[in-house]
DNA sequence: CGCTTAATTGACCGCGATCAACGCTGGTGG
DNA sequence: CCACCAGCGTTGATCGCGGTCAATTAAGCG
């Protein structure tokens, strides 16, 4: 971890830009902005952290590891994202672990003056309510896909996911580099079975892959799979 | 739906024990409490709500409707929960439904209100915030457990939050009443599958049921079975 | 260029979903 | 209060998805 001399502008994230003056030089005095390689884990799950992370470059893979050495990968954050602030509250240690996918800039908010600006900017709070309840929508979604989709159907919605978050270059590569394991940790499932799955969309012409790259190719088709072949199960 | 002119004291709930004298009149004004037979659906999967429910009393089992009929049941609501606020914010329609499971008495309290109270009540907000970090938690070690663990592992755990919140008689009878197939949804598996492991599991001696009613026989014995993890690892 | 890690393919098999048939029960109306 | 019957509970048979183990190839990386 290398900290940083760089100043950043930390009003362009909508959540920042909530903070009066006294408050964002508050936030200049509280902050820590550091920068961390590819593979660096910020945090442990069963860790105390004194702080919440935001992100202002690069990928976080937010993992929790399961009984048998399988990890189920909760969620890839990157730019303008707000990693660990969940355990925040009510002092609870980590329930997740956070690895860099791809190089990043975190900026780290105290704990303490994280609660100062919950008790003294509704703004911001609101923010943050927003922000939960809109993760609770997408955790709500995702655990009936995992309950009711075969792994097929999931891949192809976890391919929808990443490109809509970190959408593709003109040549329809992914603007994220994740291994097939990390794939099949985020599809729920274990590598074999979704490099199966994927060769099975490869020869179908819906995706391609140069070495690590994944290429998108018919994000339509994708979507057919990912929400319409729940169907064909039926006739 | 039969409107009440019982009046409840809100004030022993923590989450109203947090507003001030005038808030509390606000309150009184805007809430409307409603008494609801087991059986009716309180709001369905694509309203657009104008409010959010505060569980008096009863229960309210909160769902998803899948692709191919069987539901997913993501939360038992009961005593001094909130539901429905999750939309709330962002004024989007409801991405779940609710229907009423053991007689209950919902108090309603307004979109503006509830906006009102966010903007003007810190405590409130962090409240509110407390509870959906922890509602995120929880959802999250369910993810990991729905992918990684099996449904003899799921249904003992399911039991186990059901002991949790609902509680036991002197007997070991569950206080609530739910049919196998809400049971199977809970665990994210189909009734007949449910009904083999719960058998299993009464002819090991940790559970029985008379009639509807479900009886825990050996906590630790179910606690075994669903490993568990989170405590253990952390030692 | 060697070495470690990732990707791929094949064989196998067990869990759990599905379909079908039947017993049970509790809630409702007569 | 009792009879009825729709909905709930239970069991058996079957089958395919997807997890596990094993072996080989490809790709990063110092």
């Amino acid at each position: 971890m290398i900290l940083s001399r760089i100043e950043y502008d930390l009003n362009q994230f909508k959540l920042f830009s909530l903070l009066n003056e006294f408050e964002s030089v508050g936030l200049n005095e509280d902050k820590m902005i550091s920068f961390h390689k590819r593979g660096t884990i910020v945090y442990r799950e069963g860790c105390r952290l004194s702080g919440f992370y935001f992100i202002l470059d690069g990928i976080v893979k937010i993992y929790k590891n399961g009984l048998n050495g399988r990890q189920q990968i909760l969620n890839m954050a990157g730019r303008g994202d707000i990693i660990a602030y969940r355990s925040l509250l009510d002092n609870e240690t980590s329930c997740t672990s956070a690895k860099v996918i791809s190089d990043a800039a975190l900026c780290r908010v105290s704990h303490s003056f994280f609660k100062y600006l919950i008790e003294n900017n509704p703004r911001f709070s609101k923010e943050i309510i927003k922000i939960t309840c809109k993760e609770l929508g997408i955790k709500n979604d995702y655990l009936v896909n995992v309950v009711q989709k075969s792994v097929r159907e999931r891949t192809a919605e976890v391919l929808l996911l990443l490109l809509d978050k970190f959408s593709m270059d003109k040549n329809g590569v992914l603007q994220i580099r994740v291994t097939r394991e990390d794939l099949a940790n985020m599809v729920g499932t274990v590598t074999e079975s979704l490099i199966r799955v994927f060769s099975e969309l490869r020869s179908e012409g819906l995706v391609d892959s140069e070495g690590r790259n994944i290429k998108i190719l018919n994000p339509s088709g994708l979507e057919q799979i990912a929400k319409l072949s729940g169907f064909k199960n039926r006739i």
